[in-house]
DNA sequence: AACTTTGTTTATAAATTACTAAACAAAGTT
DNA sequence: AACTTTGTTTAGTAATTTATAAACAAAGTT
């Protein structure tokens, strides 16, 4: 390996350190967050099982239930190349909006829960409880205007490329 | 008590019930996602470190600590009143924005980071990592545009009020 | 100043989570 | 069909987190 390599796969290490970190900070676990940010910066992009057990320096079977999570909640695929037996993983497209994505479904769960309890703690002449109302107003409007924000972003990345 | 209070008293543990579970999925723990719940529907509004130990069930110590978290984040805060002993515990305004805020520092920092390693990353004539570029793209769009939204939130907000 | 009330800190118990090694399964290769 | 390679499942350990009880501190009351 050249030293400039050296030095570039040294730097991707540390992407690994930092970003994950702040992917645990958002409900992934630690390995699952070392997986993800390794994908942002791996060459090639898509990794192989045994690339990832090597390059992280984590048992196979921590790769093999992460990846699995990692599919379920849609921020990797599988890769497979004809020829090859072995199945590689790369990000999708946009997984930063997957994020979004789960932030967004929260915020739906307690726009409904405050509109359901809001409802039915009202007492006939009693004031409501103007708490759960903010709050339903709050995540009414959040969850109304996310997904717009969201949809200019894409169309801003479509009309560049 | 009358059988209307009570079906009431009843509701709202089912309110603390479903939505801590809620909060506990944004990050608190077990106890201060119950905190925050009932602090959504309890009467008075300002609860004392009694009140909390009695309709939570749970211990004092517990309360201290959750509180001490909930305080420092932001998300309550003591209220005294001349003449009683005990210190009080309310939701502050808007207490939902923070978590708002909480998410918007997130993506700060995976905004900064992101910058920080696409040039860090950058080789000669070797392509950049389109990964980090996009991810980058991203995060600035939505630290830029999301303070806006909850501006106009706010605003509707005093506008109606 | 002894006694209460109110709240904090500390040490421990309980529960959950995260990781791995090793056993297992499936599918390709010789 | 034995052997390899690739990947999954299971079972156990390590580490972390969470909640509590009990000791402690501070401040008000009699």
């Amino acid at each position: 390996m050249k030293a400039v390599e050296e030095e570039i796969y040294k730097k991707k290490k540390e992407f690994v350190e930092e970003a994950s970190l702040i992917f645990e900070e958002q409900g992934h676990s630690r390995i699952s967050g070392q997986v993800l940010a390794w994908l942002h910066v791996c060459e090639p992009e898509a990794q192989s099982f045994s690339d990832l057990v090597e390059h992280l320096n984590v048992s196979k079977a921590s790769i093999s239930n992460m990846t699995r999570l990692l599919l379920q909640s849609g921020f990797i695929e599988k890769v497979r190349k004809p020829g090859e037996r072995q199945t590689c993983f790369k990000l999708v497209d946009h997984a930063w909006c997957k994020v979004m994505e789960r932030h967004l479904e929260k915020m739906k769960q307690l726009r409904d829960i405050s509109a359901k309890y809001k409802e039915e703690l009202k007492v006939e002449d009693d004031t409501d409880i103007d708490r759960l109302n903010e709050m339903h107003d709050f995540y009414a409007f959040v969850t109304e205007h996310f997904p717009e924000s969201i949809e200019t972003y894409k169309k801003s990345c479509s009309d560049e490329g």
